[in-house]
DNA sequence: TGTACATCAGTGAACGCGCGTTCACTGATGTAC
DNA sequence: TGTACATCAGTGAACGCGCGTTCACTGATGTAC
């Protein structure tokens, strides 16, 4: 039967929350239409009145997961000084698989979890991709202040916590996993701030 | 009809190759049975008189990409002092879709193709990933000669080569892809070579 | 404000398709004597 | 070395299954007067 507008609304939106959840978790071949419906509490045929392809929604629910991580971002580093904001963004993002406190979702990045699958998306799926990488660049690039070459320095960064983060689960190992994160961890915060060397 | 041993080692060994090949390029999960006995110019009923699943064959084409890029990589420092030998690995991986010459298919790591996909695989798939990754940090540490922490640096090494030739692979741009190439080849070299800085 | 009708969110079955895998069959290879 | 038979690599059709997507239908919501 139909819904309200602003029901409407809201089960588009628990559709895309529970698609990103999802797709971060076990990928985007291995979550069919009707693991998603059924996790926001919906059957099959419901699903493209608000979407026109699982493209879409893959699109749609990457974007989500980029918004909720850098809002995370934001509001962690919010008032404290550039360095500082920079070690919280490389421990938060080198704990992704237990970031999520408070019985709410782990914060994913697309970008670890899927990387070289995005590659193979769709444009409109690879777009956002390619938006996701540029924030995450430019969120790190501002912890770096004004230097000589911050912008060159904070890609490098973003490619040490993405290779780090895909290697990192990876491991079946946990003790490998977090070595893996701490080296990074270590080796960006000691090139790139004074807390460390 | 029957074929002769040293035929029947020649068909699984082309079966491999062509799969290799293929996964790298398309991703695990958009290559069929199908596609992979045609490539090898075959039929697919065949397949499963030399491997038992679709995981075992991933498995063994994983592991003929490591083995043919560690050879390439061998072959290609031998007798170089290490440093020479750094930048030669570095430069080569971070070439990944336009190293194949003379016709032969690319040298193409399954760290960086694969990379995400490779964790949610089955346990023999995942346990030739692993491996791949402790001979790629074996190989740069064995470049790195003997300082304090080898090791552990040939380990971030290796998180920028995989991180950077994902994110590079992700860009549509091609300026943007060699850009995201060159930066971690110069961040590399800068910190653990004399060739630079 | 009340009534009549059009809209459309959501249901659940069904569609065609391609997947990984199986199987009966063919005929050259390998083995036993 | 020659013959008779067992083996098995490869064929190509078929299997069941789950996928993304479509569709007729239901009934509450939104709209027009």
């Amino acid at each position: 039967m139909r819904r309200s507008r602003s029901e409407t609304v809201e089960t588009k939106k628990r559709i895309v929350a529970a698609a990103s959840g999802l797709f971060l978790d076990r990928g985007l071949d291995s979550v069919g239409m009707r693991d998603v419906m059924e996790a926001a509490e919906l059957t099959a045929g419901g699903f493209y009145r608000h979407f026109s392809s699982k493209n879409q929604l893959i699109a749609e629910a990457m974007l989500f997961a980029f918004d909720r991580l850098f809002a995370m971002f934001d509001k962690e580093i919010r008032g404290k000084e550039p360095v500082k904001a920079l070690e919280r963004i490389v421990s938060l993002y080198l704990q992704q698989t237990l970031s999520g406190r408070d019985g709410q979702a782990p914060y994913l990045c697309p970008l670890a979890q899927l990387g070289s699958q995005l590659s193979r998306c769709a444009p409109v799926v690879r777009a956002v991709a390619i938006e996701g990488h540029k924030r995450l660049a430019a969120l790190i690039a501002g912890c770096l202040g004004h230097r000589p070459h911050e912008k060159a320095d904070a890609k490098t960064i973003v490619s040490v916590l993405v290779g780090a983060e895909t290697l990192a689960s990876l491991a079946t190992d946990a003790r490998s996993a977090s070595r893996t994160r701490f080296l990074a961890k270590v080796a960006i915060l000691q090139q790139f701030s004074n807390a460390y060397g």
